[in-house]
Formats: C-alpha cells, structure tokens, sequence
DNA sequence: TTTACATATTCGAATATCCATATATAATGC
DNA sequence: GCATTATATATGGATATTCGAATATGTAAA
C-alpha cells in the first residue's frame, strides 16, 4: 500500500465516512454501514470491495452478514493518516454514530 | 479545506511528489520543482496551480520567478496527514532531494 | 426445494481527471 | 521597442471514476 494508493482510496466522501466510522466503532456489517451512512446497498457494497482490494479493509463472513473493520495489519502511517482525517471530521462522525445507534434490529450474530 | 479535498491533491504522483519536497525543502521555484521531479513545465505548473487553489500552497513572485511553499497557516491534522507520507516515502523523498542538489544554475534570487 | 434476506457484481451513461501540444502572460535586459 | 527567460493557461483527446438500475450469488429457514 503506497500512500497514492491510500489517498485515492480516501478522496471520496463514502469510502472515507465509511473508513472513519469502521475505525470508530470496530467491525461492523453492510447492514449496519448502509444504515449509518443512507447510502445504497450496491453503493456501499462496491466501496467496501475497493477498499478491501486496497488492503484497507479485512472482511470476515458470518452467517449471512459480511463484516468489515480495519485491516488489523495497516502500517503505521496509515493509521496515522486515518487519525488525522477523524481529528478534522469530529463533528460529522459522531452524527454518523448516532445514525449508527439510531439503527433499529441491528444484527446480533455469532 | 476537508479531508476529502486535502485527499484529493495527494492522490497524484506528481502531487505528492510536490508537496512532500516543499514540505522538506522549504520554498522552491517552478524551475527546481521541474528539475528535482524531471517532468515537464506545464505539468509542473498545472499541478501547483490545483494546489495553490486547494489552499494547500502559497505562491510568491520573487522578479521573473515564482516560488511556492506549503502554506503557513494550513491546519494541524492537514500538516499531520503530510507527515506521514513523508514517513512512508522516506526513500524517493532522498532522492528527490538529491536531484535537487545536483541541479545546475539552481536561482539565487533575492 | 422454495422463499426470503444479505451481499456482490455487471452494464452503460455521465462526469472527472490527466496529459501533451500549443499559445499566452509577465518580468528582465538590451 | 524587441528578444529572452520563466511561468501560466487553453484545447482536445485518452483514460478513469462514479453512479443508478438490473441482476447474480450466497446463506438460512420454512
């Protein structure tokens, strides 16, 4: 992963809300990231498959729900970048979490 | 500027490029960012020209030269997200210094 | 095995990005 | 003024990105 590639993956406002709220919160399902963010289903699902194809994400299946978190395994740096974004973006990522919260039949699994 | 737009300019090799070597360097001229990258001068000035328009550079006219810099005032988390790339590009970030030094006639001006 | 739910992928259109080439502007020196 | 050097911008083509809509796949439960 050079930083280019980490950048790109980062200059959309989906896929970084989407990385934002994942380094917030954990692991959390497509279910759960479309309800978060009011996005649509093919939308969300596509870039969480980018960002998984960057090494961004890890995705683990279980049942009939994906999750996805952060790669466990990202440099530093990266991690780095990402605090940075979620220092600049407070405001705008607590309301994605109560989006989150406000999340009704929130999948209990495994 | 946002995270996004800030994501956007260093989503570019040529970018980067530009902004990690003023990071490190200081002010340069148009004609030592041309040198230290080997690209071409419009391209060199096209991508300082979306920089400086992002607030991410500032620009100075020192008689036919024009010198840019990142910009002074720029936020903690932007100057924190170019830290680490510099991190993380520590080798081609030697090098493009070195190309630098090796530039003949580099301008003394001022 | 049929049905329902969760997620992934394909397709085509709209738009954005990047480049090389050519040309324009701006400052300097004769 | 005219020539030279430094920098900026306009144009058009190639490629990449993003999206909505439709469809495919995968899992579980009846």
């Amino acid at each position: 992963m050079t930083p280019v590639q980490l950048f790109k993956c980062l200059a959309d406002e989906t896929r970084l809300r989407l990385v934002l709220l994942m380094q917030a919160e954990g692991e959390l399902c497509v279910c759960e990231l479309m309800a978060a963010l009011g996005e649509s289903q093919p939308k969300i699902s596509r870039h969480l498959a980018q960002l998984r194809n960057c090494g961004l994400l890890q995705d683990t299946r279980r049942g009939q729900w994906v999750y996805y978190n952060i790669h466990p395994s990202l440099p530093g740096w990266a991690s780095s970048v990402i605090d940075s974004a979620t220092n600049a973006e407070a405001g705008r990522l607590s309301a994605l979490r109560s989006s989150l919260k406000a999340m009704a039949d929130r999948p209990v699994c495994c």
